[in-house]
DNA sequence: CGGCTTCTTGATCAAGGTCAACCTTTGTGG
DNA sequence: CCACAAAGGTTGACCTTGATCAAGAAGCCG
């Protein structure tokens, strides 16, 4: 179903910088299409040479990288708003794989047209840059997560993160939230295996700091798991770049 | 010393994006000073709302994040080129630590006048841009090195990368080059503990596949390391925007 | 310049953490 | 009702860690 950007509700949310001037206007023209997929579709593939830009409508996603021995690291979990092959209109090519977790929406951007931002609309380069900068932040965190915390701490890493990405962007209240991820997803996100993952979750229960279990996550005490997992709230809630 | 950026040998290199029209002059306005540092000198704490910007003029650095219980990560080494606190300009704050390893030299950027890029040139700009995807994609092979290869791997990975980056800079030739790292600046880099450092290192060693000693890292067959380390070629030589 | 301290390397070892493989149970959709 | 996928748990084998130590190098100070 095709949104108009001018009714994208994605926009109301604070995370999100209002556009400005003709800048929807501009946003609007670039906008092909909008496609869906099912749950588990394969969304881009590493090295194509598509020259397309997506933002993610509706859903979860993951970007992720392969081993050649078949092992996989996700990089992100995408959720609504966020960017997709940005790197196609600047480097031609995008180096990871995008997989649907969910059944998902996106808008489809003319990525040729994309590089007109640059030209045009000096304060949504501005905003991008910031977005990148917001991102590499996360990025970085990520890496500290992989390289210097436990299993336990990292997955409850993940959950704090998570909940408050769907917070920032309203599509959740309170402390329980549906988590579509498999074991499997889990390990690949911070680097365990499969097993592991059943340890740690054992333990966030036997510590009483989340229940997650059946799709299903509860936050039961933010605060220990907060400090347990080494997590800081994410930084920046209103500077979001929404193209 | 202070170098003028007309004579910046650093644009030499082929890595670097050529400045055209006035940009060399847009560049050479900003800059505002150049300092050095001496060896294991903190050149930028976490947090800290100076609204400076740095480009590596010359030496090695690292930036990293610190948990609380002591343990350090470090997210990257710093070569001559790369930009240092971009994000004091757009978001205020710069969320990680920078110390040099060498000594080093910086050329200082005015963060307030670095937004005039946006809005006077596009073509900077989008070369920042893709400079930070770049990066984006340097992080993600990252995170699959600590999430999904071996203590071994990541530490091949780890000297063929930044062998390939001091090439690419002009730095060095050849397969022997200068590596001033300590054993806890590579467990910090690549997740591990010191003395795993020791056994990877002994493991290059009898495979035949590197020799680092004595600040010295000698790469003895770069294809099979890059076989055995997942190690792919970096992309994009020559897109790299330098301020 | 010599002597002192501190840091780094490189090794060893036991303890603990993590993994791959396997199995059973549960739930889902055809 | 069956086939399949995923959850959840168990095991032994293996890997990694943290602690410790000695030797050497580097840096510092009087």
């Amino acid at each position: 179903m095709y949104v108009d950007c001018r009714n994208c509700p994605l926009r109301q949310t604070s995370l999100f910088r209002p556009l400005e001037g003709d800048e929807l206007e501009f946003v609007r023209s670039i906008k092909s299409d909008q496609i869906e997929y099912s749950a588990r579709a394969d969304v881009l593939r590493t090295d194509s040479e598509q020259q397309l830009v997506f933002t993610l409508f509706s859903g979860w996603a993951i970007r992720y990288l392969r081993v050649d021995n078949g092992a996989r690291q996700i990089l992100d979990v995408l959720l609504p708003g966020d960017l997709i092959a940005l790197q196609s209109p600047l480097t031609g090519r995008v180096r990871h794989s995008v997989q649907s977790i969910t059944p998902v929406s996106l808008c489809v951007l003319d990525a040729t047209r994309f590089k007109a931002i640059f030209d045009d609309y000096p304060e949504l380069s501005e905003a991008l840059v910031a977005t990148l900068l917001f991102e590499e932040h996360r990025a970085d965190t990520r890496l500290l997560l992989l390289g210097r915390l436990r299993p336990t701490q990292r997955l409850a890493y993940l959950v704090l993160e998570l909940h408050e990405r769907l917070a920032r962007r309203g599509l959740i209240e309170g402390d329980r939230f549906s988590l579509p991820l498999t074991y499997e997803h889990m390990a690949d996100l911070i680097g365990v295996s499969r097993s592991q993952i059943g340890v740690s979750l054992s333990e966030l229960r036997e510590r009483r700091w989340a229940d997650v279990a059946n799709g299903q996550a509860n936050i039961l005490d933010r605060k220990a798991m907060a400090t347990g997992a080494r997590y800081n709230a994410l930084p920046d809630p209103s500077v979001r770049a929404l193209i």
